[in-house]
DNA sequence: ACGCAGCATGACAGCGTTGTCAATATTCCT
DNA sequence: AGGAATATTGACAACGCTGTCATGCTGCGT
């Protein structure tokens, strides 16, 4: 299987390589009639442009990069296959980019990127997409970027963002509405400025039910299992513990969990617990974990749809909010004891 | 800051391109106060080659791709970030490209891959790595590649290989020595050859335990989390069950653990289970499950290195066993009833 | 000192596209 | 029909690098 040129496809079709290239560019002010002769004779030659050729004389690289720190294999990889699926559909490729967003060296890092690399434009999730160093640098690279899910006074950036408070709130009268009237809650770490919209939501949901936002009940968690036992412990030792632990995320309600075993309390029966993310492990635990699931995957297809639009300066809608969130009930919550 | 060429550091250096061009790719026949001059006038400008010229003028792409289809998050994860690692030292980049085995256009799929992204090489881990059309396919198309623990009979590719059987040996042993006798074995997806040499090591350890395989104590498992609560509610209905369930992976031993749960069993008091992989799961659990654990970023990185190295013909070495997976004794195995 | 085998360097032609701009067709008016 | 406006096409020069080959230099053996 020989490997053929635009200039072989020209020669098939009987017209000139810029033609060809109009074609495959969809270019206006191509006759039909040419272009189905075009076409035809890509088909048949089973011909594509190759990516080299055109990032050199089209300045640009067919390239997009995927920034992102973040711990959760799972949210990565589906993220990751969300962009993937938009771009495979839009010829173009994904580099992969982890890095630590308290880095010192990020800002080079992504300046050679940036420069090396010829990416044409960044997605970045949280944490990145609240570190003011890294969104001025973008702007002044002049790359284009979109960020999945920043903290909710991003609206004015290129992004796709989520109801998550309106989603927690919803988790929090869930709680309440199965009699549960002490709910705390295990904050998530205090870098990632997303996550204060899920305790934002936490607290209009007690306000919702007509509870009050108890400062004891509310403990700082750092994302990690760990913190998640270490924060349950504090609020199960309280005089007055609460019947259920609602954790910014699986983990530290995974974390919770276990420290609920350990204590010999019997979940759901003694202490209700609930997540958020939906990880594997949710539904993998015993007893399985009530948790919010997002539409990670689909985060990411929308993040990349909305760059490659950027690059056409469609500029139409620059913020888009997935609101397919949903609560997904198991059973470590119940009625309150 | 502007985008420097070649030429600009030609010109600062006073030299020709080409001579930069040699310095860049290492190419004998520099004087070494010629290669000084030259790699200051690039450490002034910052000058970074740009990927697509060299692509297009060198036949060439920089670029690696890493194929899957792997349902395991963490172990992709860790699988990219071992091949980045290995690649970013290198100036390579990496494209992911997951894929499913059994789609019949897959072979279609990696041919355009190939062509049309012109990357220069392919990783493939498990199950792909057992799977002869697409052995084929990257031999006709004569691109060069590494298996990332490809089943045992895989000495003579280009791979990075595992002790999978050595260790599972020992893991029996280990459960032999804690007292069982009647020790089951789940069975991974029998497409993924490579887990056969789990279920040899299981069948070695048995015998060098002096004890006898049972049929019945062996269960077919395909390596999800429904599937090992599936075979554990079988090998528990036995009249003779078990008194430890070796799973060949953390998530069907997970769904043992789960089904245990749901029986009223005490893990370890009167079952123990052990996995293999270690998943974050696997310690996220309760109890905290004995596994194995192998060092899949690190089989991230040599398969890289030996891609790179197979690129400079630097033939030496094809095959590269990686021996330094280990047993982790956490609370779900103890002694035997 | 002479001749020759390397070593070191440079000139220049691609690599396969896209962008620019000019040339040619076609359409739409009046 | 005549002419302007617009749609369609093509010729050709980039793009930034590497490969090839020619040239000039250096040092060695005699």
């Amino acid at each position: 299987m020989k490997k053929h040129t635009i200039t072989d496809v020209a020669e098939l079709a009987g017209v000139s390589i810029k033609t060809v290239s109009r074609v495959i560019n969809q270019e206006p002010n191509v006759r039909p009639s040419t272009h189905s002769k075009v076409s035809q004779a890509i088909a048949e030659l089973n011909y594509r442009p190759s990516i080299s050729a055109r990032s050199l004389a089209g300045n640009r690289s067919y390239l997009l990069a995927l920034l992102y720190d973040n711990p959760s294999a799972s949210y990565v990889t589906d993220i990751q296959s969300g962009v993937l699926q938009t771009c495979r559909a839009q010829n173009y490729e994904v580099l992969i980019h982890p890095c630590e967003y308290q880095d010192p060296a990020l800002e080079k890092n992504i300046t050679d990127l940036v420069h090396n690399s010829r990416v044409d434009g960044l997605i970045l999730t949280p944490p990145l997409t609240d570190s003011r160093p890294l969104l001025e640098l973008m702007k002044r690279l002049d790359i284009p970027y979109v960020l999945i899910s920043p903290s909710s006074n991003s609206v004015f950036e290129w992004a796709v963002g989520t109801n998550d408070q309106a989603i927690c709130s919803e988790m929090v009268q869930h709680l309440c509405g199965l009699g549960h009237r002490r709910i705390a809650f295990i904050l998530g770490h205090p870098d990632h400025s997303a996550l204060a919209n899920r305790y934002a939501g936490y607290q209009e949901g007690l306000k919702a039910c007509g509870l009050k936002v108890s400062k004891q009940l509310c403990v700082q968690g750092f994302n990690s299992f760990e913190s998640g036992e270490q924060c349950a412990r504090k609020l199960l030792k309280l005089k007055q513990p609460p019947t259920a632990i609602f954790a910014c995320n699986d983990d530290m309600a995974a974390g919770a969990m276990k420290v609920a075993h350990e204590l010999g309390l019997d979940v759901p029966g003694q202490l209700s617990v609930a997540g958020f993310d939906d990880i594997p492990l949710a539904s993998q635990i015993w007893p399985s974990l009530t948790t919010v699931k997002q539409p990670i995957q689909k985060m990411g297809e929308v993040a990349a749809e909305l760059l490659l639009r950027r690059f056409r300066q469609q500029s139409a809608e620059k913020f888009e909010r997935i609101t397919k969130s949903q609560i997904v009930v198991r059973d470590s919550t119940g009625p309150a004891p």
